[in-house]
DNA sequence: ATTAAATATAATAATATTATTATATTGTTA
DNA sequence: TAACAATATAATAATATTATTATATTTAAT
């Protein structure tokens, strides 16, 4: 059972627009930071910037595929909470 | 459907150690400001003002009751959240 | 109407986050 | 090994968040 500060982390990661659209491709499947850049419109070394506070909360791992670094989501429980908070409503 | 800006939104409100364990009490049932403050021993003010975050994101209610303001989660949404949360492993 | 209890707001100094720019590192290929 | 492509890091100025302190509202009871 993570604590308050473990997950306060974890959804401090999450809360930039930018960092949501990134994780919400790297559910979809692995991106390496260029294809990432171009999907978001953003700076290469923003894009870094994100990936990195993205991988030190544990929500994405990376891999070395010759000259590039690609990233993916680490795990489902991401994909899960995606589906309930963009999904529905709290009113 | 949500957008990324809203969705930012919401966990930026949840990104806090002090308001994550304010939510987890307002899931498990109402509290007025007064027995928040006890449960998170911090200051009035900073109660109300971590109330205000919560409450504007959407992710808590409230309602007066007499000579109190009483506070309690919007819905089951972020219930579920916490689960996955807290319990599971984000390796 | 006053008083007291409960809660909210305002102002603010300290700290954290952000995008940008420039530069460094790493790995591949010629 | 030199040159290039891909990615990461450092520095920094602008902005946002935070806890604290003081003060204001709001409601109920006297």
């Amino acid at each position: 059972m993570r604590n308050y500060l473990e997950v306060a982390r974890i959804f401090r990661a999450l809360a930039h627009p930018m960092r949501l659209k990134l994780v919400n491709e790297l559910i979809k499947g692995e991106c390496c930071v260029g294809e990432a850049q171009k999907c978001l419109s953003i700076s290469q070394p923003n894009v870094s910037q994100h990936l990195k506070v993205l991988k030190e909360a544990g929500i994405i791992i990376s891999r070395r595929e010759k000259n590039r670094v690609c990233y993916r989501a680490s795990d489902d429980s991401v994909k899960k909470i995606f589906k309930i908070i963009f999904r529905e409503k709290l009113k």
